[in-house]
DNA sequence: CACATTTGACCCAT
DNA sequence: ATGGGTCAAATGTG
């Protein structure tokens, strides 16, 4: 398959689940009518291509695999590394698997969230006619283990409690099992990256911090013993958010929407590393999963955003299963990382 | 000292 | 030509 063609399939199946996680945030959220047909539409127009691509036989099966000079198979870093030396003698740009996830943060604060994932910073950018500048970010194993795996984060334009981040690649790496460190300085880096354009939200978050917070997770298809959707109360000290160090804050009001970033949005995330030594000892919160499904279409939605993700998981069996010699390594590896990934499109909501 | 971020310059697709 | 994405030297931090 090409490479272009097997990304388009899985971007098409991404944004019908993007889409479907929305509608259901809508739902729940209690939009118009007229909104959630609109997504609803999307949706369908989304599952409608591709059907018609992987019908049509556009995933063709080509080798995506690069070869050193001796015919052995380069590392897909090694690969990576190439990638701009390819480009100058004409051939494209390799097309990571892309998708967006709209990172929510109502009037209450987000919560360092871990997935075990650690990103480095590596470039940020004024983007034109965009107030707010794009950060580039890699994970931090790229040149250990040679992890594709990337993200932009942006402010939304129309809401400045919204962030878009743009994955694009899905992680090789292994998954690190102590996000601490990572999860630490991330704060620190948003932080920075934020500054003081944050002083009025902080207030809220502030305040929030002292009647507790709800933290949504949604969409999640995760594979490990996590249910598929959950949502996680916590309960907050009544202490003074001031006197508390952010960096030994890990509710943080500067460090939480961005760890939602940098660290990800995973299920699994709520695990005890996400939770810093010092708050962990000194027990400023508890936590308490509830599992809580959503009412009323809800579970249609569910349905749906299942049904993706079995596509995708279906796409990358069937063509391991071609016994073909001209497998596409590239799509086999996206494929079966976005499920490994759990197509993170469970972007944190943070409700009030 | 090792590793992270910042930021101006550069590359490349459009 | 332009804008988005990336590189890499300088700088910061623990």
């Amino acid at each position: 398959m090409e490479i272009g063609s097997s990304s388009m399939v899985v971007d098409e199946m991404a944004r019908g689940r993007e889409m479907a996680r929305q509608l259901q945030a809508d739902i729940d959220s209690g939009f118009s009518v007229d909104t959630c047909r609109a997504l609803v539409k999307e949706i369908l127009s989304a599952f409608d291509k591709t059907i018609s691509m992987v019908t049509s036989g556009a995933m063709t099966i080509g080798n995506g695999g690069q070869q050193a000079a001796d015919g052995t198979e380069l590392p897909p870093w090694s690969v990576a590394k190439s990638l701009r030396a390819e480009n100058s003698s004409g051939k494209k740009r390799k097309m990571l698997p892309k998708w967006t996830s709209q990172v929510r943060l109502g009037s209450g604060p987000g919560v360092e969230v871990g997935d075990g994932y650690s990103w480095r910073k590596y470039g940020q950018k004024e983007i034109l006619g965009a107030k707010h500048p794009r950060g580039y970010y890699r994970c931090s194993h790229r040149n250990t283990q040679g992890c594709l795996a990337m993200k932009q984060v942006q402010r939304s334009e129309e809401n400045p409690l919204v962030f878009d981040v743009t994955y694009r690649g899905t992680h090789t790496c292994e998954r690190r099992p102590s996000a601490k460190a990572s999860a630490s300085r991330d704060s620190l880096l948003l932080q920075q990256q934020q500054g003081q354009q944050q002083q009025q939200q902080n207030q809220d978050l502030l305040l929030s911090f002292q009647t507790g917070l709800k933290v949504k997770t949604e969409g999640l298809d995760f594979k490990s013993p996590e249910p598929s959707s959950s949502s996680l109360s916590f309960s907050f000290p009544s202490t003074p958010v001031e006197s508390l160090k952010p960096e030994t804050l890990t509710f943080s009001p500067s460090s939480t929407l961005d760890n939602c970033h940098l660290v990800g949005c995973g299920g699994v995330a709520f695990s005890n590393e996400f939770i810093s030594p010092a708050t962990s000892e000194s027990n400023y919160f508890s936590m308490s999963p509830c599992h809580q499904m959503s009412s009323y279409g809800g579970q249609a939605l569910q349905a749906a955003e299942s049904e993706f993700a079995e596509i995708i998981s279906a796409a990358a069996t069937c063509t391991s299963a071609t016994n073909s010699p001209m497998l596409d390594m590239d799509f086999l590896l996206d494929a079966a990382d976005l499920d490994q990934a759990n197509f993170p499109f469970d972007a944190c909501s943070f409700l009030s």
